[in-house]
DNA sequence: AAGATATATTATCATTTGATAATATAATGG
DNA sequence: CCATTATATTATCAAATGATAATATATCTT
């Protein structure tokens, strides 16, 4: 029986904590329709500035999401499209309803 | 555009939280080719009795695993498919070389 | 009934995680 | 240059998580 490398498993659970956490899903798939920018996504998400942009380092940090400077604001989109497709797995299990209105054409290039 | 519902991001967040450390997360790629019993997963994670144990409880409760006594032994299986669809969407990304061997025709129907 | 084996539960402790509040940095408009 | 706006960083503290060790329970064998 094929048995599972380790050093596998521990890459995949570190990417699995990286979005479990509530807020940081959140983003993520604000995130999976486009970049935003910290202020909006204090908006979409509700969390406190402070909170928010360390969720966002963290994630930054990790290689989930990138980000760009436009003159005061900073534009954040996901990085790695395998998150992407992490999201997109987790959201056919928890809210198939949505997946097809979420993944617009546009969305999808603009990621 | 389309927003997340607050609460699915929750449940989402929940399941992801609880597949994302290390020895569930192993546990559960090991059920991917069926039921195995405690001692099979001792060896197979190479956990200590009383840690996988707990770990075990705690996926029992969160409804990803049910067990069966035989005798002596319990046999824990995969109680929840959104699960294992899960395992094989991370394994895609973080070991695709693996899936076409780790899901054999009889493991997809003992599971 | 008395070990022996398989698994579960509990208590305890160290570590990690996350939120808040406060402060810092950088860009823009006047 | 100064004030304002947007974002990042740091310090601090409470809560959650996880490992280990010890103990309990249940089943089997003899």
């Amino acid at each position: 029986m094929q048995s599972i490398p380790k050093e596998k498993i521990s890459m995949a659970s570190e990417g699995l904590r990286a979005i479990s956490h509530e807020l940081r899903l959140s983003v993520l798939c604000h995130l999976l329709n486009g970049s935003m920018c910290v202020a909006e996504l204090i908006e979409a998400t509700g969390a406190s500035q402070s909170n928010l942009s360390q969720h966002l380092a963290k994630m930054r940090l990790m290689g989930i999401l990138n980000n760009e400077k436009r003159g005061q604001q900073v534009y954040y989109r996901i990085a790695n499209p395998a998150f992407a497709e992490l999201v997109e797995a987790l959201q056919k299990i928890y809210c198939p309803e949505m997946c097809n209105f979420v993944l617009t054409e546009d969305a999808l290039e603009e990621r």
